[in-house]
RNA sequence: GGGCGUGUGGUGGAAUGGCAGACACAGCGGACUUAAAAUCCGCAGGCGGGCAACCGCCGUGUGGGUUCGAAUCCCACCACGCCCA
């Protein structure tokens, strides 16, 4: 039995090439690496769900397989790993359900993933594989941990170095060891803080900003209140502007950038002191329209400003405090919401526009953040949306201080007098002073400088970006290598100390019961042996947070470059020679938090010295989003009324809720299986289109056709396993990249499986002898000379699946290969020399199917280092070419002329077309183009 | 509301200024078979005409523009998707 046998073939190709160990990696320097120049090609890690793997995980994984194969093949020296990003709180959640070690599910949960993953067939080298939460991996995340603890960004040098060199105030010094101390952790770029934070009571946790979606929490969608905690953070915000300026050179898709500078939020304006009308100090505000100070009408402060409590008048005290108890349990969320009424308190107190003089009130409101800008804006109603909506809903003034265009007050309706919204574009200024008729830009600079004058304003650049917060009241996560000491009452002294480098790895303490204690205080805190220490005589609790997720997956990369270091995270020799990473690919969900947050701790690596550049991923390709099968919707009330028209064909409509809150429910048609009982989608002769709609065939049902996400509770999940028992891994490879261009959203179709199970199976019969009792060759495969076309397709081939793999378009890349198959199919003949170099343009992409037929072809050992081939460009063109001819734009007929003709002998060939002739009676030729061995276009009249 | 992206046959897609629909899926016809599956060969955007090979017209979300020539470039609109608010 020598047919296209998947399951036998990717079976013994995965044992060749685990036993021979043929995709380990040599480190750098190793006899064989030399010559080779590096291409360091990774995947975004995942995290080992209990669910196993989705159809959408193999599809970036076999993107970079295939790079990783052809560069080999190319004569590169490939760095390829995998890893577990393996702390987090699924495992957590399922360990309080179920009352089982985290740590058991994790493993259990790798073992899955492992072998899913190698069930593929992808070329990692399984040597390097590392687990966040292997105490010799996070011993390393730990120690990254107190170095960044241990590092203060220097504004003037813009880096990040040892707290040792931070300059001590000699007021400071003189106070004595503790006092510096204290000094040192306001400057560390981890630090602690009692910060308003994202509570959510339901994961028994806090939250980064990143992590809350629409006021819920990312997992799960618990509501999230807002708290003060003391917490750890990370100073990301002083490296705002170079995550920002770094950007620009690097290869990643635009969008991504944009959605990492729109994260970041960087905004230019000024700092604007409003002078208070009887007490002592001022109101600072950060603005970036300061062109539009003369229409600021009132103050706002956020609810939580210290200066509330300052200035509230007697008769304004119980509102205020009433307001601030009530904004102080919304979220962030429900804060800003544009569409929301805007709700305020007056505070009874006056502030003095500083550029007219004018006495203006000062409120509070929820809708201004304290953790913004500095916690208050002016309100400049005639020019903010929210302002105006505020305006409007207070009876407070509203002034025109930039002169709208004529389009846009028609628009509206509205007059320079009396504003129907807010006009926020830039224009002339008005009413303003010194700045009428300048237009915005200058009218900014001018004021900007006239306030810099009187000392009462700054120019200031402001970050949407804040600090992040690190620490989670979670048991499954690394352990903070920090101490607290406590005095002989237990009480925190506020000293803390940094667990010793030769004590990492710091390991979580054995628990029993893992729930989250629903306090601030982590459920380490209930192991109360491993919390109290007594270190020369001190007594110490340990930190009891854990930090977040994002740790272990801050630096992974960094580790696969020497996974077994036990000296150092890296080696850095080696980090030099791997680093950055050539290519980077993973899901655009990570596009800001992952991104982002590796890209901080690699500065602060690289401004510590360990790191030899300052970006982490010089090309970054995010793979789309595989979609579930394309189905057959029907509304609720078609369904109704079309109720015996489906019955009478034995189609069922099955409910399927709605996805979203402005989405409708609606029912998916099913038609019956050939198995009795089973439901298929529509199939497509079921469906006809008339007039732009489609409707079930024969009837006046309307059919809405589209593809939803894969969800359990949708139930179109698609599960590798499956695929791979059907079809086999070289079969899922191959669909997953012809499915169309890597990067976009695509529908999966199983049927379409079969198609490129079925080019395996024709080139499989291309060379091997299907009725042979064992491994033999096709009796057409001979040592023959090629004919002059079939060595022409080869070359064309060679050039098409080398540029596209290069460029990444696997689905054209594999396009040709089928035209391939199809031309040498239809040989008698197929010459071994065009066999050998097509099975070698298709290992990348099939390599399993690829390695068998080298062995049938005679050789010996894996072609995974066998040379990639070449295509020579004097045998890609052919004798003759077809040029179209077109009248006036048209095409009215195809010449076959000589390859190497010339312009005017186009030209000639064309005129000389006999339909041409016919197309040119009693015309006149007004204009001839001719693109050489392209087109011919007459211009008549 | 803002930003980015996408829109091509029944379906996935190809073509990035020069023959629209490569390559596949589904479909149809034929060969092989007692039959089916598999395989092989062929047809295949729509409309109209012809016994036919073929011919004509229309056609890349809609409307306009630039150009000898537009799926591709520009403007406006519509729809969908993603991100942000």
């Amino acid at each position: 039995m020598s047919s296209y046998n998947p399951a036998d073939i990717e079976r013994r190709w995965q044992h060749y090439w685990e036993t021979n160990k043929t995709f380990r990696t040599p480190d750098p320097g190793t006899p064989g690496t030399k010559a080779k120049p590096k291409y360091y090609v990774l995947d975004m890690f995942p995290y080992p769900s209990g669910s196993g793997l989705h159809v959408g995980h193999p599809e970036g994984y076999t993107a970079t397989d295939i790079l990783a194969r052809f560069k080999r093949m190319a004569g590169f020296h490939v760095l390829h790993p995998m890893g577990w990003d393996a702390y987090g709180l699924p495992a957590e959640q399922y360990a309080v359900e179920k009352n089982v070690h985290p740590r058991i599910t994790t493993q259990q949960n790798i073992t899955t993933f492992r072998r899913q993953i190698k069930s593929l067939g992808f070329s990692y080298d399984w040597d390097r594989e590392v687990d966040t939460t292997d105490p010799a991996y996070f011993r390393w995340t730990q120690w990254i941990f107190l170095l960044i603890h241990d590092t203060w960004y220097d504004p003037i040098q813009k880096k990040g170095r040892p707290i040792s060199e931070l300059p001590i105030p000699a007021e400071v010094r003189s106070r004595g060891e503790a006092a510096i101390c204290q000094y040192q952790d306001g400057f560390r770029l981890a630090y602690q803080a009692e910060v308003p934070v994202n509570w959510c009571p339901a994961l028994g946790t806090v939250l980064a900003n990143e992590e809350v979606i629409d006021g819920k929490s990312e997992r799960g969608s618990h509501p999230v209140e807002r708290r003060p905690l003391r917490q750890w953070l990370m100073r990301i915000t002083a490296y705002a502007e170079r995550l920002l300026d770094d950007l620009e050179p690097l290869d990643w898709s635009e969008s991504i950038k944009q959605m990492q500078r729109n994260w970041i939020g960087k905004s230019e304006g000024a700092e604007v002191d409003f002078a208070l009308e009887i007490h002592e100090g001022v109101i600072r505000v950060f603005t970036t329209r300061p062109d539009t100070l003369f229409g600021a009408t009132y103050m706002v402060l956020a609810p939580e400003h210290p200066l509330v409590a300052q200035i509230t008048t007697e008769g304004q005290l119980e509102a205020v405090k009433a307001y601030q108890e009530a904004a102080s349990r919304k979220s962030e969320f429900e804060r800003t919401e544009i569409a929301k009424t805007k709700t305020g308190v007056f505070t009874g107190a006056y502030a003095i526009n500083p550029v007219n003089q004018q006495k203006i009130p000062v409120w509070i409101a929820d809708y201004v953040l304290a953790t913004y800008g500095t916690g208050a804006i002016m309100a400049v109603p005639g020019h903010d949306e929210r302002d105006f909506a505020f305006a409007r809903q207070f009876g407070l003034p509203i002034v025109t201080v930039v002169t709208p265009t004529d389009d846009w007050l028609k628009k509206t309706g509205s007059t320079l007098e009396n504003l129907t919204e807010a006009y926020c574009e830039e224009g002339v200024a008005i009413h303003s002073g010194i700045l009428d008729g300048l237009p915005t830009a200058e009218a900014k600079a001018k004021i900007i400088g006239w306030l810099e004058e009187r000392g009462i304003g700054t120019r200031r650049i402001n970050y949407k970006l804040r600090d992040w917060l690190f620490s989670r009241q979670r048991y499954w996560g690394e352990p903070f290598p920090i101490l607290h000491a406590v005095d002989a009452a237990g009480k925190p002294t506020g000293v803390s100390r940094r667990v010793d480098i030769a004590d990492l790895p710091l390991t979580p303490p054995d628990l029993e019961d893992f729930k989250p204690t629903g306090t601030p205080e982590g459920p380490l805190s209930k192991a109360t042996a491993w919390v109290h220490v007594t270190i020369d005589g001190t007594r110490y609790q340990r930190e009891t947070n854990t930090m977040p997720q994002w740790a272990g997956s801050c630096w992974y990369f960094l580790r696969f470059i020497d996974p077994k270091n036990e000296t150092g995270f890296a080696d850095p020799a080696k980090l030099k020679y791997w680093l950055p990473v050539d290519l980077y690919v993973g899901g655009a969900e990570h596009a800001v938090l992952h991104l982002l947050y590796s890209r901080f701790w690699h500065k602060v690596l690289f401004d510590r010295g360990y790191l030899p550049c300052t970006e982490p991923f010089q090309r970054l390709v995010n793979q789309g989003m595989i979609l579930g099968e394309y189905e057959y919707h029907i509304t609720p009330v078609a369904s109704e009324s079309h109720k015996d028209t489906l019955a009478a064909r034995s189609i069922e409509a099955v409910f399927r809720p709605a996805a979203d809150e402005d989405k409708d429910a609606s029912y998916v048609l099913k038609a019956p299986s050939v198995e009795p009982g089973k439901w298929i989608n529509l199939p497509d002769e079921l469906i006809e289109k008339r007039k732009g709609k489609s409707y079930l065939k024969g009837t006046e049902v309307e059919l809405i056709g589209r593809a939803d996400k894969m969800s359990k509770s949708r139930g179109n999940v698609v599960n590798p396993d499956d695929i791979i028992k059907e079809y086999g891994a070289d079969s899922l490879r191959l669909y997953e990249m012809f499915m169309g261009p890597l990067d976009a959203v695509k529908p999966w179709n199983t049927k379409s499986v079969e198609g490129v199970y079925r080019f395996l199976s024709r080139a499989w019969r291309l060379i091997v002898d299907d009725a042979a009792e064992h491994l033999a060759l096709h009796h057409a495969v001979k040592d023959a000379e090629p004919d002059k076309e079939t060595l022409r397709v080869l070359h064309r081939t060679i050039q098409k699946v080398t540029e596209d793999t290069e460029g990444m378009r696997f689905n054209t890349a594999i396009s040709a290969m089928m035209e391939f198959t199809n031309h040498v199919t239809k040989l008698e003949v197929r010459p071994r020399s065009i066999l050998e170099p097509f099975v070698l343009l298709l290992a990348p992409y099939a390599p399993h199917a690829a390695e068998e037929l080298w062995r049938a072809l005679g050789h010996d050992s894996t072609l995974a280092y066998e040379p990639w081939p070449k295509s020579d460009p004097a045998l890609t063109t052919a004798d003759e070419i077809d040029v179209p001819v077109q009248i006036n734009g048209k095409l009215r007929t195809v010449l076959k002329v000589p390859a190497g003709i010339d312009d005017s002998g186009l030209e000639a060939a064309a005129f000389a077309d006999e339909k041409v002739k016919e197309s040119l009676v009693g015309k006149t030729v007004k204009k001839v183009i001719v693109k050489s061995k392209k087109l011919v276009n007459l211009v008549v009249a």
